[in-house]
DNA sequence: CGACTATTATGACCGCTGTCATAGTCGGCT
DNA sequence: AGCCGACTATGACAGCGGTCATAATAGTCG
């Protein structure tokens, strides 16, 4: 099991890397099994071997795997800025994605809002994923918040705020293939999180 | 052309409706045009009739209507409220979803979204009426702030800032069952909204 | 070497989708 | 009546989807 790290990750990380990728782009649907195997240059019959449970494990490998990413630039994040406050922290959340609007395209979206959008009345397990996904993100931001003097209660509410808009923003910027709203976001949803750090320090 | 007015509305009408109907449970591509024609009553027969540019014009209008069925909800809204706020105006169209959440439950979402996620990178069409449709919906909530007294340039950023808090909240609540995410943002975003009416009147 | 497991490789199947082609029906207008 | 347009009704088709069945191939351990 350990003879397999041989180009990058295992093929089983790739194929749920790329199922990721392509959910983000084209949505849940439209991504077929075959093209999830091609994309990670992984073999066909693999997919039945690591997804026993077919395109729905798949797909919820997928969208854990995103809300680990999320939650891991949060930390990125963190300590990149010089000094934390909540305004640079969505920020650099916002930037993220105008980055790679800016120099690659609005080809994608975020995976968790595609596979909420596609599968969170027809199929509960993804859904269930999905919320997940949030919470871990939801989470990560909160305790963000609270690292930087927010209120413990306020700031769950706060982060549920910046994802809310923006996952929202996202929507629009890629439907308006122009970034406008995300920066519209960061830049009339920072003072507000700034106001929200108590006066302590 | 007017003799077709005998069950509510014509059949055409019914058709893009149920489409918007079904796009917003279950997203684009699992919306099938039979499944449309079956819900909406009307034969298979006459989607090629009413739509010969094929589902892509059938979801294109779909959108269209959602788009404008949005900015009409605005208006009512305004009408509605004793005296005219933006966190009243926000807060109302944020009542519309936990409203229907909490009495229907959770299976729908927005269509525009659900377009957008679907197709923005596959259908350009489609990816434009949903940018329109955002349009129209952002224009009319901007010029109900700007009635309210919040400056012009402002009026837009707030009115981008609002739907897409909006849009995000509605995804978070789909995917946890739960209205928190909508409730959330409109008693954060509250007071920033209101704190931008020009101190004039 | 033999055996056993992990992985890969295909091919087939069935269901569903959007679309087209072709008739059929209805209603009114001349 | 005759015609014509709008609408309805089916059936067929080609394509693609996920999934299963069945082998073939490593790769490793006894």
């Amino acid at each position: 099991m350990a003879a397999n790290e041989t180009s990058g990750r295992g093929p089983r990380e790739r194929m749920v890397f790329s199922a990721a990728q392509l959910i983000r782009r084209e949505g849940v649907a439209a991504t077929g099994m075959r093209e999830v195997a091609a994309h990670a240059g992984a073999p066909r019959g693999s997919l039945q071997h690591y997804f026993p449970g077919g395109k729905e494990q798949l797909v919820n490998e997928a969208v854990g795997w995103a809300g680990r990413y999320a939650a891991n630039r949060v930390a990125r994040f963190l300590s990149a800025l010089p000094e934390p406050t909540p305004s640079g922290l969505f920020a650099e959340m916002v930037r993220q994605w105008t980055d790679e609007y800016r120099t690659t395209g609005f080809a994608g979206g975020c995976p968790v809002a595609a596979a909420t959008v596609d599968c969170a009345e027809s199929t509960d397990s993804t859904r269930e994923a999905a919320a997940a996904a949030l919470g871990h993100w939801t989470g990560a931001v909160a305790r963000a918040l609270a690292g930087m003097g927010v209120p413990e209660d306020r700031a769950t509410a706060l982060a549920t705020l910046m994802i809310s808009t923006l996952e929202g923003a996202i929507i629009i910027a890629r439907a308006e293939r122009n970034v406008r709203a995300l920066t519209t976001a960061a830049r009339e949803l920072g003072p507000l999180l700034d106001a929200a750090v108590s006066k302590a320090d």
